[in-house]
DNA sequence: GCTGTATCTCAACGATGCCAAGATATTTTT
DNA sequence: AAAAATATCTTGGCATCGTTGAGATACAGC
């Protein structure tokens, strides 16, 4: 949440919230002046409240004060929007295990951070998670520069096991087993497939922990 | 689908598809005589062709031959639809596991079998997958036999490692953990998040294997 | 100031899930 | 066997959705 008003070099920008509400303030124009980031905005919004089914472009038309055929001046599609929501998303999940992870006392245990924090973004943003996995955006070729900034997050974990490996193990076989993990977890406990009651937070916290040392035998 | 089509003793039972058409041939009747079944089977090929966008209520009632609001007499709603058809899956996943996994020499042996089986489902039966594990089902509480249902794949691994672990390893925790590997990797795959380029046929069956290999140390 | 472009409104199309009322077949009851 | 009750299907319609084409209005560059 801080994270992403803190953060403001996203390929995407987006107006921080307060600034808009400003900019809504405003004297009504025929020209919205900044739709794209209202509608942007807007869609961060209706997510948290209404989950992935609320978000519709009409209900975005809406709250923005604009008629429905309005943000088809921003975007081709409603794909081309949630291509945007998730871009937003991956470089926010992105930062914020590059935060969470900063002073770690070993491989292990940067693991471990980063593991805790992707899952963390994704049980306090769900429906926007859902989207950024989700088979919402079929066309993936579509958007090219998704693909890219969703490898981030990737990278981070694939980067925390570079050149720490035991002798004769692969580091990407080792990278994607532990990113398939790390996934799976996420989404069978977002989509509530593991009863969570055996997962408080605290003891999610040291699932992963253990998790990750089921690992350890593999580095160095 | 051979698995299917001889398996019959599910708890929803479906007719054969040769059986069904045999239906569909007889003279049109008022009464359709069989409509839940044929939506069932219509809902299984639609998925197949045009994926779950294309499994409409609308499209169903056409390809079995009835009007729109006649699938409502055999279900109060599309998610009542969906559930059928997830809890099929499921049955369907359950049983291939279990007969994939047959006569495997160890207990990893068998851990790989039961994964690789998992995936192999997945992949050819991506849209019903997706349906299993997605998020259409919203309501699981309205469903109580879905996640009993849904559970017995995720029985076969655990009781695959049951009694086989080494002391002082908790046997929830590991089957979890396995559990969450072989799924997030099966959704990654199915979703195209990995370049499959790297993963041809062959080499998914290994990388499954030296993947249960890194969960072999806590093996009795 | 004029022109061209970007942005937004208006009205409409087709598809979807769903529902109420009625018709028809089947089953149960008498 | 006749009548009543129920299950199944049709008809017509509602609201919502994504999307589009035509036109109005604001803005930018010349």
């Amino acid at each position: 949440m801080t994270v992403a008003t803190m953060a403001r070099p996203l390929t995407t920008p987006v107006a921080s919230d307060e600034a808009l509400k400003a900019d809504l303030q405003k004297k009504f124009k025929y020209h919205h002046g900044n739709l794209r980031d209202a509608l942007l905005v807007a869609a961060r919004d209706l997510l948290e409240q209404d989950g992935i089914e609320g978000l519709s472009l009409r209900a975005l038309a809406k709250a923005t004060g604009v008629t429905q055929a309005a943000p088809y001046s921003h975007f081709r599609d409603k794909d081309e929007l949630l291509a945007a929501i998730a871009e937003e998303g991956f470089q926010r999940l992105a930062i914020q295990m590059a935060e969470d992870a900063t002073g770690a006392a070993s491989t292990q245990d940067r693991l471990k951070k980063l593991v805790v924090s992707y899952i963390s973004f994704a049980q306090s943003n769900k429906a926007l998670f859902q989207i950024m996995f989700g088979r919402e955006l079929s066309d993936l070729k579509r958007f090219p520069t998704l693909a890219m900034t969703a490898g981030k997050s990737y990278a981070l974990l694939s980067s925390a096991l570079a050149g720490r490996l035991k002798e004769g193990v692969d580091a990407r076989f080792l990278s994607v087993s532990l990113w398939s993990l790390c996934h799976g977890l996420t989404t069978l406990v977002i989509e509530q497939k593991l009863s969570i009651d055996s997962f408080g937070t605290a003891s999610l916290e040291e699932f992963v922990a253990r998790s990750v040392d089921i690992f350890s035998p593999q580095l160095a």
